[in-house]
DNA sequence: TGTATTATAATACTCCGGTATGAAAAAGGA
DNA sequence: TCCTTTTTCATACCGGAGTATTATAATACA
């Protein structure tokens, strides 16, 4: 029989050069041909690969999505710096900011194709409900995180932990997008993350950095 | 001499248009024939009174601008509720949300068109620069107001006008995004920035709503 | 070794959309 | 009334991009 190839592979190598293209011209920019040749491979290979065209974007969606929540799931997993902290839930508000703000390369990438899937998903009700799936998800463990903090003392007992995660991630929304566009530069954005966080603590006094909010 | 016509009045007839379908399909579907149809004329029209498509998309940007920032002001100006009000920074940090939030066709339409130029000024330094300026305006103005609204003790002292200017405008950019795609629904919303702009209030109870304001 | 089946590639097809061209219509002034 | 300039429109052109077709190379199995 034939020559066997990873076509999964295949077809993550190709979701990859999507997403290289997307971060450099934007998803307008990747043409079928173009995608071919940042995957090193020809047309006719993708379209082996991908029926259409529509079908290949489907698969970098969930690419995108699987690759996003694995990152942030990570974040839950390895606390790195929230295990080995005395405020635990802050410190992985914190850093679960830092993973979905564009700070590099490919998250700017991610982040642009992303947006772009987005724009675009308004009016195709399936990646709508992905999009919502996702987002729901997210939205909740945060609202779990801010009443767990909360039940710990961390936070403030006056917080709504359902309307805290709405703004919380609005915010980052927000940023995210200006980021993208230049509007703000990263440390200003996580300066305004730190701020808002810091609010958010049961402590007078900012503790996350070595801010001074001081007042008299 | 010959038949006289308002040159500006066509294309800005043209740009709504533009708008219309921006806000219905997406600014890609914003086919140079569809607005012909769209505007009552046909395309040779369009080609009349814009040279080329990037021209009149430069048009509608500007276009847009204009019309954004004059219904900001008119919010300034006249702030009905603000002024009859007791907290008449609140008040209107509150109006100014109401308006930047896609809740009505037109503001959807127009918050599709601007996010879709948004997205295609990456890489387009005119296009960056002028959203630079209004993004800076808008956050300068927004600051001062709270600044204001800590002189009059209005406003907690211990905010940061600018990083609460950060916040504030990222959360509604969130916000409006999420909206747009449906992720979140026009009370949530409005929900989420009541609460938030309640917290930056000097009194320990809410007020921003319907509110007689009887004080200690 | 041969063959069947898949992978890869090259090329042609076709539609769509921006642009260009030229003609007809309209209207104010001589 | 006629002319001139603008406006409007219809249509042709051309390139780009997704899709389809076909050919060639490669490999596992009999």
């Amino acid at each position: 029989m034939p020559k066997k190839v990873d076509h999964d592979e295949r077809r993550r190598c190709i979701a990859e050069a999507v997403l290289r293209i997307a971060g450099r011209d934007g998803l307008d920019g990747a043409r079928l041909r173009d995608v071919a040749v940042e995957a090193g491979m020809s047309l006719g290979s993708v379209q082996h690969y991908f029926a259409s065209k529509d079908e290949m974007l489907r698969y970098v969606v969930h690419y995108l999505g699987e690759h996003v929540t694995e990152r942030i799931m990570a974040g839950v997993r390895a606390p790195a710096s929230a295990s080995a902290s005395a405020s635990p839930v802050l410190s992985f508000l914190l850093s679960m900011a830092s993973e979905m703000l564009p700070l590099d390369a490919r998250r700017r990438a991610e982040l642009r194709a992303g947006q772009a899937f987005t724009a675009r998903a308004v009016g195709a009700p399936e990646l709508m409900e992905y999009l919502g799936e996702g987002d729901r998800w997210l939205r909740e463990r945060v609202a779990e995180l801010i009443a767990q903090g909360q039940r710990d003392g961390e936070l403030r007992a006056g917080l709504d932990p359902r309307l805290e995660s709405v703004v919380l991630l609005a915010m980052l929304d927000g940023l995210g997008s200006e980021l993208l566009v230049g509007l703000r530069d990263p440390e200003g954005a996580l300066a305004a993350v730190r701020y808002h966080l810091d609010r958010l603590t049961a402590r007078p006094a900012a503790m996350t950095t070595s801010q001074h909010s001081s007042h008299p």
